[in-house]
DNA sequence: TTGTATGCGTTATCAA
DNA sequence: TTGATAACGCATACAA
């Protein structure tokens, strides 16, 4: 059994109050007094039950994470952003297993609850709109990561899907491109209307027309950036620029167009989405891409549930700047990162 | 504030005891009494404090995970694995912030003996030995999972590496071909020498001829999967087969031998390694690969933490069977998923 | 069948 | 300057 506060006590011969105080800086004691406790405390190891802390405080400087779906390689940006500004604060994290199951997420949530988390964030693999979380009658911080709610009082952090791919498209026009392609996700999914949107008002901006025929959604696969790019090819389509809407898509296309015989940034010039590493850096040529920073919106996540757990209430969706990362897809050296 | 026994005690117009008793089915109680006091509580929406409870028992039903390393995709089935186990028992997770430094490592330790966790799991990115975790004077059970130990008394649960390099090899072997290359990782990994050994025994066992030529170490990339084909087709090495560290490596490898006119799998058979859904299934053609079925590792190391808190110490290295996943790579439409 | 009292480990208040 | 004691919320042994 770990030490506890009285065998301090007993061991120095003095009280649990005096141990509290000489630990905890309160209070006066004699100088001395204080250095032989804390001198006793090392000696046996002594370690505060944070149990018995949280108990009296009425706080556990702890946290809960619940996603609704999978963990996937979202998640792990997300978590480590939201460690890291967590970390500091000596709050720690509870995990809880993602689930689309409305019925395990209650038991998460009551578990959670029971546990007397300080508050919540709540994780999705889509951008698309989740029922908010039933906490019953409980009243608790909540804020959404990566996740949007059908709750305007509910406070959400996104990445700016329309400035991303309105930065993908500024930054081909700058490029001199003037035909660009795009090879989407699934129309379903709110980032893919988004990034699209972002894309077509930096094309607008730059004077560029706008081509429903270079517009292929499919699925979030490199076989359909192949298939999308081996289409484009056969009707003949014009474009010097490709803007995928994931980098895996991109990578798809970026393999097709060399197998076709175009040269990737010559003939065209491609932009992908996520800023997937290991998907971007092994591409040939390396892809530019957007990056979602998503660890970045992690910390924000963290810090404004501190916030929240404060008392600040902050409701309402807030993105988050994506930013350019350049590599040898676009011909472009710069190494712009701009919001 | 949430209800507490006393205000359901209040409400109901009985003692805590009884509530107590009510809601935990202990004690002699009058049915009425007892469904009177449910009721109540259910109106109220009581939840038991954890913190209260934990205390009280001198168990918080919660466990530690620790990560010496960047969390990274072989995290996420690990966790999946581990949380599966655990959340039948109502166990949570408390998630460490993943960290290279001892510093950081002993002060995650602090705060979960702080907060009186039941066992703590220690993941790494690598299987390659490290320090044992500092517990000071504490004992509390350990598991190391895809994590080595250097102390024999550690329970340690890692995937058979080597076992994982027969059944290619086995694989192979049994579909025909004589000649079978290796490109892998770095030769320090733990992991490389051991699938390397595997193949080896296999190849033995099949009675083919082991040459040093057709073995090539590199980084865990795609882009040394591409330059060791190269290498191997400019050496004009002659082989039917490959089998690769990964499945990044495997990819590299086949899209070089595609490029070269080779065919996979007429020409070259090709095996992968960590069944990477999103590398594996996206060469052409997929990969067929073996799965180190890390999901299944974080089921087993959840249960056997749950054991080890139960009492039960079983110390020790145990290595769990990798399964062999067939794609198209080999040209065998055999579903065999093997031990 | 139900109520009361004690203890879990800590901090804070007040008395000494 | 230090010590005793009451919370925090719950379960449980024992008294009624």
């Amino acid at each position: 059994m770990p030490a506890k506060i009285v065998d301090v006590a007993r061991e120095a011969g003095v009280s649990v109050g005096t141990v509290s105080k000489a630990l905890n800086d309160r209070g006066q004691l004699k100088p001395h007094t204080r250095a032989h406790v804390r001198a006793v405390a090392e000696r046996l190891g002594f370690r505060p039950n944070d149990l018995a802390q949280s108990l009296l405080r009425g706080r556990s400087f702890t946290i809960g994470l619940i996603s609704s779906d999978r963990f996937g390689r979202f998640s792990i940006p997300l978590l480590e952003g939201i460690e890291e500004a967590l970390d500091p604060e000596r709050i720690a994290v509870f995990l809880c297993k993602p689930t689309d199951d409305p019925e395990h997420e209650r038991r998460h949530v009551a578990a959670l609850l029971a546990k007397r988390v300080d508050g919540i964030i709540v994780t999705a693999r889509r951008t698309d709109p989740r029922r908010p979380l039933d906490l019953g009658r409980e009243v608790l911080p909540v804020l959404y990561a990566y996740a949007r709610v059908e709750d305007d009082a509910a406070t959400c952090l996104l990445p700016d899907d329309f400035g991303g791919g309105h930065l993908a498209g500024q930054h081909l026009a700058r490029l001199g491109r003037r035909a660009i392609a795009h090879i989407t996700g699934p129309d379903r999914f709110d980032a893919v209307r988004q990034r699209r949107d972002g894309l077509r008002a930096a094309m607008r901006e730059a004077g560029l027309p706008w081509r429903e025929e270079l517009v292929l959604s499919g699925p979030w696969s490199e076989s359909w950036g192949r298939e999308a790019v081996t289409r484009l090819l056969a009707e003949r389509r014009r474009f010097d620029a490709l803007f995928c809407g994931s980098d895996q898509i991109a990578r798809g296309a970026v393999d097709a167009l060399r197998e076709h015989g175009k040269a990737v940034p010559g003939d065209v010039a491609v932009v992908g989405f996520d800023n997937w590493e290991i998907v971007a850096a092994e591409t040939r040529p390396p892809l530019t891409s957007i990056d979602p920073d998503l660890m970045e919106l992690g910390r924000q996540a963290g810090l404004r549930l501190l916030a929240m757990i404060g008392g600040e209430s902050q409701p309402g969706t807030t993105t988050l700047p994506c930013r350019l990362v350049v590599r040898q897809s676009c011909g472009a050296a710069e190494t712009r990162t701009a919001a």
